[in-house]
DNA sequence: TGATACTTGACTATTTTAGTCAGGTTTATA
DNA sequence: TATAAACCTGACTAAAATAGTCAAGTATCA
């Protein structure tokens, strides 16, 4: 089990942006040289980031993204959501008429999967995008 | 992120084992066939398990296996362990030369990973194999 | 009007996953 | 002691997911 780098490029392309979003734009640009990840990618990603309505774009020259709530109020799981990176860790469909394991009734695990779920969508309801921002200025200290 | 049907599996085939495991050794071919997982696929994982330990096997006809410890003492952080199911979300190297993002500063999000890591672990470490046979029995009233 | 930056969609090499397959070895029991 | 059940091992592979790249735009500011 891992985290794709999807997932993980989104969180730390948002962060470097909350930290720089006082008054301009920052452009995918920036955020690529300062976080090593490709441009392209990063198009991909902002764009779906857009879509749900986490950040603004603004065009033309000077132009780039600006985050569209408070960071305090961007949680991880609405990030993760966004790009599409499911905290769904295993495949049993939830109430599908055969079970788990294609028999009738659901495999010896299926509580077990629904609570690690929970687990973890907790953790990433409770962190926001403050929280990590807050996080690293303090370790620059 | 999703966990492999490796480690759901292995899970899965060691609560059927418990749950069986009074007198006699418990055939892969049994659990093939009670829990739907190919019998194939099921002697690599149980290879895995008795290398650490997890169970023991006996050879011969009526053959099979049995658990190694007491059903409470297996957690399932050592089921994840054993088939290399890495509860390690991202590719964040621990202390290398190079940082995360190839630059000499921890990404901006290491911490992040390592609270999610000790988070999930948290939860298997919790739950033993002995959790899940009762939680099974419980719901079968 | 040019440069900058966003926008979109298709494409692809690589890696991982989820097994299968083949060819063993061991041992209880008839 | 023969045989069949069951364990044991390693190599192989099709399919899916991942991690991007590439190409061809469009919008807007200076």
């Amino acid at each position: 089990m891992k985290l794709t780098s999807k997932g993980r490029y989104a969180v730390m392309a948002l962060v470097d942006l909350a930290r720089f979003d006082n008054i301009n734009p920052v452009s995918l640009r920036d955020i690529s040289l300062r976080q090593g990840i490709s441009l392209d990618y990063l198009e991909q990603i902002f764009s779906r980031l857009r879509k749900r309505e986490i950040v603004q774009s603004v065009r033309g020259t000077q132009g780039g993204y600006v985050l569209n709530k408070k960071a305090k109020e961007i949680k991880l799981s609405n990030i993760f959501d966004a790009v599409d990176e499911k905290v769904k860790t295993v495949k049993c469909k939830k109430e599908s008429k055969k079970g788990c394991n294609g028999k009738t009734t659901k495999c010896l695990t299926h509580n077990l999967w629904d609570e690690l779920d929970s687990h973890i969508n907790n953790f990433f309801e409770q962190k926001s995008l403050e929280d990590l921002v807050k996080d690293n200025a303090e370790r620059r200290i």
